[in-house]
DNA sequence: ACAAAAGTGTTCGATCTACACCCATGT
DNA sequence: ACATGGGTGTAGATCGAACACTTTTGT
């Protein structure tokens, strides 16, 4: 990998921008067509796959170093990330298994014992949904590539990260079953099996037709179109759109849903 | 207030120790006969009320740190601590107001402007409850006193402590309807009555006590002994136990209640 | 007897679950 | 006509809210 003068400054001073002790990682769930991806990225010192992730800088608040470092990491923006859990396990640090030696071979720099990017880190995870296909990560300075994973066919995860997706996964779940999802997932309109799919996918179970569209038809979070999508060998479905104001009163005051 | 040499090697170099923006916040809700309190401390420098807090210390996990916090300062022992969410606003230090000349003056002791205590933090909250009658709190070297008070009539609080003593109230509320409480808060042997009233004062609302009785009995939580308790004037009321393994099983699989 | 607190029962309606059934359409 | 996926209807069980009722006990 080569090392650019930014990366060494990072590396060098880094300190003075960023709190040394305190991380963001975020876990980005991507969803399209029954698929359930996270993206992740490949730093260019580790052999594991990463979450993307960054230091948080000195003076910005917990949620602007998480939508900063989300932009910075990945391009992706717009994304709302909500904070579920901080990780803070003794010496979790990301470079914590180099010796000055190694790390020197490897980038040419002489860092010392006590450089920054040595201390131990609190993570504070956050996590967002995204409709994959949409968002084309891009990467940065520390990486050196970057991908969406199924979700059950992660690589080997850097230190705890591992742990981490479990977490948001779990939240992602306990999340779906009390408050509506898909304003950013799904097109405009779509068909009742479109979103059912999405649930199914997500909840990593089946669900009833015949409930599940009753459910959030009583709820008015979805309302029929006048359209249909052509398809053809079979009856064309009905295209669905949410309702803004019920969508966003049940994301308000919550709704038990499956 | 007085300077201990010890308070005095903590301002100066208990960044050694601690890692500088990394704070523990701890909401410690106590619970007896119909009233909810939490805990608060004064500390020696600041005129409002704090919560029971501290730094966490270099290599040490983030839950070891909140369970250290607290009996260093509080010396309540064995109380189940559980992270809810972390506060990072910019420039949350707790002594962000002072400059050189006051702390001079209210301490005796010079600290320059970089001193690790004006360092921004970032605080992980952590909430527990207890029966404030068995927990005396005692008082660490920062502070000079530590007191319960009712969760409707708290005094001015130091920083965002309002807002995590807020929130930590909402997640206990939110706890509460998907899993037992009690086991720490009751005696071994109780009346529905008395039960009921900890579960009303915590959720900040009356509950029915048929249905209320009927819910518990029904997932097996509960138990009525072959015991009354001795009252006069009226019938006396049974006494009930709780069934260990249907609590714990209700713990881990989560119920919904009320 | 009656007041006061303990404890039980019952009704009504909403909601969930499971499953059967009908509909539309291209081949 | 039939296969395929879209979509609806309904019986039975379960649950929850509200409230009336019975029991026990001291005065």
């Amino acid at each position: 990998m080569v090392i650019s003068a930014e990366l060494k400054e990072f590396f060098n001073s880094g300190y003075l921008t960023y709190i040394p002790h305190i991380y963001i990682d975020c876990v980005i769930f991507g969803y399209h067509n029954r698929k359930l991806k996270i993206l992740l990225t490949k730093n260019g010192f580790l052999s594991e796959w990463c979450l993307p992730g960054g230091y948080m800088k000195r003076s910005e608040s917990l949620q602007q170093a998480a939508d900063r470092t989300i932009v910075d990491r990945t391009g992706i923006e717009n994304l709302y990330l909500q904070q579920f859990r901080a990780f803070g396990d003794p010496n979790r640090t990301r470079y914590q298994n180099f010796d000055e030696e190694q790390w020197y071979s490897l980038t040419g720099l002489r860092l010392l014992k006590n450089n920054w990017l040595f201390d131990q880190t609190v993570s504070i995870g956050f996590f967002a949904i995204t409709d994959f296909l949409k968002s084309i990560p891009s990467i940065d300075i520390e990486s050196i590539e970057s991908a969406w994973f199924n979700i059950n066919e992660l690589p080997e995860l850097a230190m705890d990260h591992a742990e981490i997706v479990a977490m948001a996964l779990k939240t992602l779940k306990i999340q779906l079953y009390h408050s509506p999802i898909g304003y950013n997932l799904l097109p405009e309109k779509f068909t009742l099996a479109e979103i059912q799919a999405l649930y199914e996918t997500l909840l990593e179970k089946k669900l009833d037709v015949s409930n599940f569209s009753k459910k959030l038809l009583t709820l008015g979070i979805l309302e029929k179109a006048n359209e249909k999508r052509n398809t053809s060998g079979h009856r064309s479905p009905y295209f669905y759109n949410f309702v803004r104001s019920n969508y966003e009163e049940a994301l308000n005051e919550g709704i038990v849903l499956v």
